[in-house]
RNA sequence: GCCGCGGUGGUGAAAUUGGCAAACACGCAGGUCUCAAAAACCUGUGGUGGUAUCCCCACCUUGUGGGUUCAAAUCCCACCCGCGGCACCA
């Protein structure tokens, strides 16, 4: 023991083990990190994600990111600011689930272990966060407000259930959401995914579409995330016609088929139409009797067709039906469709390449200018007519022409001869002149399935009756027969509880837990195996399950789903704003009752209004699209419900993409590879403050890096070196001073100060590297105030080996990290001697040092430069066409060329 | 296909308001120290060629090909390649 300790002595010089406890124990003492409420100075609110606290503890990437942060952080707040960096724990979720089915342990004592495990990590590698914030998505106290949300939602009319066919994952048996389908499989264990139809909680944040595409203006976001999240709600502008169907009428007595088109000025070109396979229609057509059936020539045979056809297309995957570069196929209804502009008559046929999903779940098709449709159309031989005559010549026998901004119209009446940009704004006025069409958006986004079939989770606070729900049902059915005791105590019940009465109706049967008995708390378990009929293991728990309706007062039962992992992190960085006051909400319900509109949030007002929003919000590009988005969203409607501060409608100004650590091999780190870094080794190897400075020095900190041993171990020989500068010169006979010490010192410190702002941490080190390098080669004496402020740079990287410089070497008062950020002084950054660059052609020829009021005078700097006898030589029979010259910086000769 | 990002030594990279390409670090080579090794320190290190084995000089070099300019890694045009996201979205 005493043995291996020597020898590490001897290798490192750098006593890491013995000043990290030491230090360490006095930071915790003394509290340094935290954010003021209300404080006078700036404030800052630096955010970091937030991790789930998995059984493997803190892995490297995690380490990197944060560092990244608190290197950030700990500037910021040494220059001056109120920073408030928190911390906590997303802890719902599968694997932890997982792991206690298989251990037979509660997820709740694992969770704990982890969270545990990760909170020694980070306050091993000496991150400032402020852990009196510390929040957990997983503790009722904080879910009640989880729930609060969700039944925010409902009341607006913007959650509902609906049976949707939804994305099963057979080994997880648990119900995904589009997001969480990647490839036809399941994100998380890779198993294929099939569809099931259930019963589930739908949040409408379609409803949002425009409003999160806007909000992005406001914020600083970079590029890369505005336009993933822009992309990934795919407006598209567009219209909305009506297609009446030839001879037909359907049960609910439409005789039309809607259609969304980005391209209406097309509509003469429209040559037939395409239905999906899970269109309406298509039930209808299989039920007619067999006078319908001759009428449309639905001989035995083609009913067959399309009946296989469906049960095809009901058996691909998405990512089957999805695939481009398969053939185009479809089969054909036997009904026809009416062309509103021109009354042609055209086929409607059936092809899987029409989403349900999208649109109206129809197109017209029209194949001279759209490449499915053309596709189509050669593929069944049905006719191809241009309506845009494109600038050259163009075989629309080979393809389909789809420019928009470019041709002129033909074939199209009055819309002939215009552009199709024109063409588009004239055709939609006379859509909506004539009542069949009008103008419309479509997004590619997707309401979100906000039902989870498992134990870990937040539970949907929700209550169905099934009695109010039968009522419901027969009174919206047939309102002469309602029943006025009924209505009257639904009547009743929504103006109490502030719900608009036709939610109920919409939603007949369901009921939110009261606020006031929030939260609906995870009941203690024996198995939380997930069912394979689709119901939550919660489902079991009778006495759980069972509770009174809000409304009539009978028997009813609780929602046994619970929320997906995204809920607990669309708000948690509200929570840290006001975390001591969550910690405290069973007092606030055990008050008495309190008041619907006395909600956590509205009550922190203040408090938001001071923090909000977060200023940085480092995190990885996983999350641009999901993570992001939802709580963006969140945030969206908590502002429109008017209990957030309206000073600002996003909750991000700025965000900053991660980069990402593969293993040595250039590989993603992964444990099959058996190329994971864990960072416990590394640390205990090397020491914190050489990680975190390597982590930082790798690469530009958003991008992707290889690990690589020895570029630590470099890293290492910089901080030995730059605690032996501060050693050897805190005791140094300050005789021979000089200026220039201060001068590179007062550099180094603009520099590290512009590089930490931008996120640019490589170059920051770099920098210090070389002023170090400088320092030795010149042998300049440093002042010692220059010292210090050398460590109070490379404090924000090292944070134990400089407080330790900082406190027993220069022996100034605990702690550098409460010192002032360095200022760069003017006087430390004239410069006396400018290198003058000589080029002739624009070549380099040589380089001159001068003073630098010399440096700015054309004919002195020519004076000196014909003198210089390297240079001269150059000059010497060269005819002299032109010189340019930037002051203090560049002369250029141009010489006729021989 | 669409959107976004990128392509610079043996490696990670720096330089992006046009003005010294390769800072800083790794690696490698040689040296000092040592019986030896490790560590540490010092020196060198883009390529090709030239009375180049010493300083020296010329030319070439930032994915490819053009262009603008006194001057291009940086700006413009065309193309190639890589990474990430979306994708039969009407």
């Amino acid at each position: 023991m005493v043995d291996k300790k020597k020898e590490q002595d001897d290798r490192f010089q750098l006593d890491f083990d013995c000043w990290e406890k030491f230090w360490a124990k006095q930071w915790q003492e003394k509290s340094l990190y935290q954010g003021k409420d209300f404080d006078k100075k700036k404030k800052k609110y630096i955010l970091v994600e937030f991790p789930y606290p998995s059984g493997s503890g803190l892995h490297i990437g995690h380490t990197f990111t944060m560092t990244g942060a608190d290197v950030y952080a700990r500037k910021t707040r040494m220059a001056g600011s109120n920073v408030l960096f928190p911390m906590g724990w997303d802890a719902f979720g599968l694997p932890t689930e997982n792991y206690a089915i298989r251990t037979s342990r509660k997820p709740q004592d694992v969770s704990r272990e982890n969270t545990d495990n990760f909170k020694r990590q980070m306050k091993k590698m000496a991150f400032s966060f402020d852990w009196e914030r510390e929040i957990n998505t997983t503790t009722p106290n904080y879910y009640r407000w989880t729930q609060w949300i969700f039944i925010q939602l409902f009341k607006m009319g913007l959650a509902f259930k609906e049976a949707m066919p939804i994305n099963w994952c057979p080994d997880c048996k648990i119900g995904l959401a589009n997001e969480e389908v990647v490839d036809d499989r399941c994100e998380r264990c890779g198993a294929q995914v099939s569809r099931r139809k259930l019963n589930q909680w739908i949040v409408k944040i379609t409803d949002y579409a425009d409003q999160l595409i806007k909000g992005l203006e406001k914020t600083d976001f970079i590029d890369k995330v505005k336009a993933a999240q822009v992309n990934w709600i795919g407006k598209s502008k567009g219209a909305r016609v009506k297609f009446s169907i030839s001879d037909f009428q359907s049960s609910d007595k439409k005789n039309y088929l809607e259609v969304f088109t980005t391209r209406p000025d097309t509509l003469w070109g429209a040559t037939f139409m395409v239905i999906s396979p899970e269109h309406s229609l298509i039930g209808e057509i299989l039920s007619f009797d067999l006078k319908t059936r001759n009428k449309f020539e639905l001989s035995k045979s083609r009913i067959q067709e399309i009946e296989d056809y469906i049960e095809r297309a009901k058996r691909k995957s998405d990512l089957e039906r999805a695939d481009l570069a398969k053939e185009k196929t479809g089969v054909f209804t036997g009904l026809y469709a009416i062309n509103p502009v021109n009354r042609k008559k055209i086929p409607i046929w059936i092809s899987d390449f029409v989403l349900e999903s999208y649109g109206t779940g129809a197109i017209m098709a029209v194949p001279a200018h759209d490449e499915r449709d053309w596709q189509f159309a050669k593929k069944f031989d049905l006719p191809i007519i241009p309506v845009i005559k494109p600038a050259g010549n163009w075989d629309f026998s080979q393809k389909a022409y789809t420019e928009v901004d470019r041709g002129r119209m033909i074939n199209s009446d009055f819309i002939d001869n215009f552009t199709p940009d024109q063409a588009i704004k004239k055709i939609i006025a006379f859509l909506e002149k004539e009542q069949i069409g009008r103008k419309a958006v479509n997004y590619h986004l997707r309401d979100w399935i906000f039902s989870r079939q498992h134990y870990w989770g937040e539970p949907i606070p929700m209550i169905f009756c099934a009695e109010c729900a039968q009522n419901i049902k027969v009174k919206t059915q047939n309102w002469k027969l309602k029943d006025k005791e009924i209505f009257e105590k639904l009547k009743e019940y929504a103006t109490k509880e502030g719900i608009d009465i036709n939610i109920l109706i919409n939603n007949p049967g369901w009921y939110p837990v009261l606020e006031e008995d929030l939260p609906v708390e995870l009941p203690q378990v024996e198995k939380y195996e997930p069912t394979d009929t689709g119901e939550s293991p919660l489902a079991n728990i009778l006495n759980w399950k069972k509770t009174k309706c809000p409304c009539c007062g009978g028997e009813a039962e609780r929602e046994t789903d619970t929320m997906p992992n995204w809920a607990g992190s669309d708000w948690y960085y509200l929570a840290y704003c006001f975390a001591n006051r969550l910690k405290d909400s069973k007092q606030i319900k055990s008050k008495s009752k309190i008041k619907s509109s006395q909600d956590i949030f509205s009550e922190n007002k203040d408090v938001l209004g001071y923090w909000l929003p977060v200023d940085v919000y480092i995190g990885g590009d996983e999350h641009n699209t999901l993570h992001l988005l939802y709580s963006r969203f969140i945030y969206q409607f908590l502002y429109d419900l008017d209990v957030v501060p309206k000073q600002y409608p996003e909750p991000y100004y700025r965000r900053i993409s991660h980069g990402v650590i593969l293993g040595d091999d250039g590989q993603r780190m992964s444990k099959s590879r058996d190329n994971v870094i864990n960072p416990d080794d590394k640390w205990q190897k090397y020491g914190v403050d050489t990680l975190r400075t390597y982590l930082m020095f790798m690469g530009p900190f958003e991008a992707t890096m290889v690990w690589n041993e020895n570029a630590l171990k470099g890293v290492e020989r910089f901080l030995i070196r730059f605690s032996n500068l501060i050693k050897t010169q805190a005791r140094e006979d300050k005789k021979r001073i000089d200026n220039r010490g201060s001068c590179l010192v007062h550099q180094l410190v603009l520099k590290v100060t512009k590089d930490i702002d931008n996120f640019s941490y490589n170059t920051a080190i770099a920098a210090m590297m070389e002023n170090l390098n400088t320092i030795f080669s010149e042998k300049l004496i440093l002042k010692r105030e220059d010292l210090g402020i050398l460590i109070k740079l490379l404090a924000p990287f090292a944070p134990y080996l400089t407080e330790e410089l900082w406190c027993r070497v220069l022996k100034k008062p605990f702690s550098v990290h409460q010192q002032s950020w360095p200022k760069a002084q003017k006087k430390y950054l004239i410069v006396q001697k400018n290198t003058i660059i000589v080029q002739i052609n624009g070549r380099l020829k040589g380089k001159i040092d001068m003073d630098s009021s010399l440096s700015m005078d054309k004919d002195r700097v020519i004076l000196i430069v014909k003198k210089d006898l390297a240079v001269k030589k150059h000059l010497l029979n060269q005819k002299i066409k032109k010189i340019v010259f930037i002051p203090g910086k560049l002369i250029n000769f141009v010489v006729l060329k021989k």
